[in-house]
RNA sequence: UCCUCCUUAGCUCAGUUGGUUAGAGCAUCUGACUGUUAAUCAGAGGGUCGCCCGUUCAAGUCGGGCAGGGGGAGCCA
């Protein structure tokens, strides 16, 4: 057997010493032809292996570079040196893959996020990105454990999609057919895909939630959490053309049921990685005071990221109706005293982000979560409230990221939710199999989308969302 | 897609009103030192100044175009 090793972070965290042992992993720094600061990625503190002077040939001791693959077998014992409790004082060292440090792109010394996002395939082994891939993973299994404490079901809806009706934004063609112009015509010199590999034309899909209604409609509670598409042309800090999504689909439940458990489920999650990922959270805090210290004064935020994160999890989030949101931007003295660049005049326009950012950031300086939008600014399948004017819709905004959660309760009357349809031109044909869940058995329902990578974001304080994922897709960039 | 800023060594950046041979720190290499913590000290190598066109006796520096990147906006999650 090979990996008989033991694992960087089991070693620092245990008391005990002077017993044999095997570590591999890759070198972060070499100092003084003795000491190496390895990782394993297991956490982002190194393990200080010694190695006695002469005790390795001179070829050896050469290709211990920078990033270079080792194991290192030896004793654990109790540091000689100030800064770590345990050092293994390595007998052997073998290496498994060297790294020619003139060639090697990652150095002992801090790099810039953009230089890093251009080596992405590299990156992982930087403190930083280190510090956010292990906390992507532990809120992604909170999310599964969260909902599967709950009794909801975990649904796999398609990524190839025959529906283009959502309206969710545009969308990526999925074809086999030829795009050399050769591709079979329709008369009227269309493309034919009766022809193309499904017979129809496809897309990849940029929402599951139609999908996870139909099952929610028979397992009462599931979620979906997989990957997503836009093909829209946005360039922002906030956006990705393939992106991860998870969308709860409750049966039983209304707007305040669902705002109750989309805000008791991100509490959940960020505890979660609050638990779980102390020491990287604490790394990436310090990341972000850092940062923050380059910015003039008043544009730094006014709390560090933990102290941030324990106060989402410990305080109720604000809950407000559109109408009340609007009453509160058009009496501030911002609107006021025009600082706006779009002025809050009268009901019914769609908030912009700068208002998103005041009510957010300025007014309640909490998570704010809107409810009852105007019908008009929201997509057809909301439930229409007795108003007549607004939809049962509930967008939760997050200070520094805006719109984190975006849901409503669903329209299960077929008759209102087939009128809306028809009104904002919607083909009913294309959606007969969505129809009938209002046809059989229709009950209140509700569900919300939670952009995954953008709760990354706010958990890991990472300002750009292309540092949240492994191999960023957004356009004019599909590397690695 | 729009607005705006940026592109000089492997990385992060200086580079004056256009003027001779384009600099620094870190990294790398060589040597010294050897209980170091992004080790330290000494020395060396390393540049088509993003690309193209123009203005000029002369362009890293001025003008135009293109490409790439950052930030903001829209679309949204």
């Amino acid at each position: 057997m090979f990996n008989n090793r033991t694992r960087i972070k089991e070693l620092l965290n245990s008391e005990k010493v002077n017993y044999q042992t095997t570590v591999m992993g890759w070198v972060r720094t070499f100092r003084n032809n003795q000491f190496i600061a390895l990782n394993d990625g297991s956490t982002n503190n190194n393990l200080q292996v010694v190695v006695a002077l002469g005790s390795l040939d001179e070829n050896t001791l050469k290709r211990i570079t920078t990033g270079a693959c080792i194991k290192a077998s030896g004793e654990i014992i109790a540091s000689l040196g100030k800064g770590q409790k345990v050092e293994l004082t390595a007998s052997a060292v073998e290496i498994l893959g060297d790294s020619d440090a003139e060639k090697f792109p990652l150095q002992p010394k801090k790099h810039s996020l953009e230089f890093l996002r251009e080596i992405a395939h590299l990156r992982f082994r930087t403190n930083t990105f280190g510090a956010v891939f292990r906390v992507r993973h532990s809120l992604a299994f909170a999310i599964h454990e969260f909902f599967n404490k709950k009794g909801f079901v975990y649904l796999h809806t398609p990524i190839v999609t025959a529906s283009d009706a959502e309206g969710a934004g545009e969308m990526f063609k999925v074809t086999t057919l030829p795009l050399d112009g050769t591709a079979p015509k329709n008369e009227d010199g269309s493309i034919n895909f009766k022809e193309d590999f499904f017979g129809r034309s496809t897309n990849l899909t940029v929402s599951g939630q139609l999908e996870g209604e139909l099952a929610a409609m028979a397992f009462s509670d599931i979620y979906t959490f997989g990957p997503t598409f836009r093909a829209e042309n946005s360039n922002t800090t906030r956006h990705l053309a393939e992106f991860w999504m998870i969308e709860p689909e409750m049966a039983f439940y209304d707007l305040e049921d669902n705002m109750n458990l989309a805000e008791e489920f991100i509490k959940y999650i960020i505890r979660y990685a609050m638990e779980h990922n102390r020491e990287d959270l604490e790394f990436l805090s310090q990341r972000l005071d850092e940062e923050e210290k380059l910015k003039p004064q008043n544009e730094r935020s006014e709390m560090g990221l933990l102290e941030k994160l324990e106060f989402v999890v410990n305080n109720d989030f604000e809950r407000i109706t559109y109408t009340e949101a609007i009453d509160i931007l058009r009496e501030s003295n911002h609107n006021k005293k025009k600082k706006f660049n779009y002025l809050i005049d009268k009901w019914g326009i769609d908030l912009q982000s700068e208002h998103e950012r005041y009510l957010v950031e300025k007014h309640f300086k909490k998570p704010v979560i809107l409810t009852n939008y105007p019908k008009e600014i929201k997509a057809f399948y909301m439930r229409q409230n007795d108003d007549g004017k607004t939809v049962a819709a509930m967008d939760i905004l997050a200070p520094g990221i805006g719109e984190i959660v975006g849901g409503s309760q669903r329209e299960e009357r077929y008759d209102k939710l087939t009128e809306r349809m028809t009104e904002m031109h919607i083909p009913l044909e294309e959606l007969d199999w969505y129809l009938d869940t209002r046809r059989f058995g229709a009950c209140p329902h509700a569900g919300f989308g939670l952009g995954f990578e953008r709760i990354v974001q706010f958990v890991t304080g990472m300002g750009n969302i292309r540092d949240v994922i492994p191999f960023p897709r957004y356009p004019k960039s599909a590397s690695f």
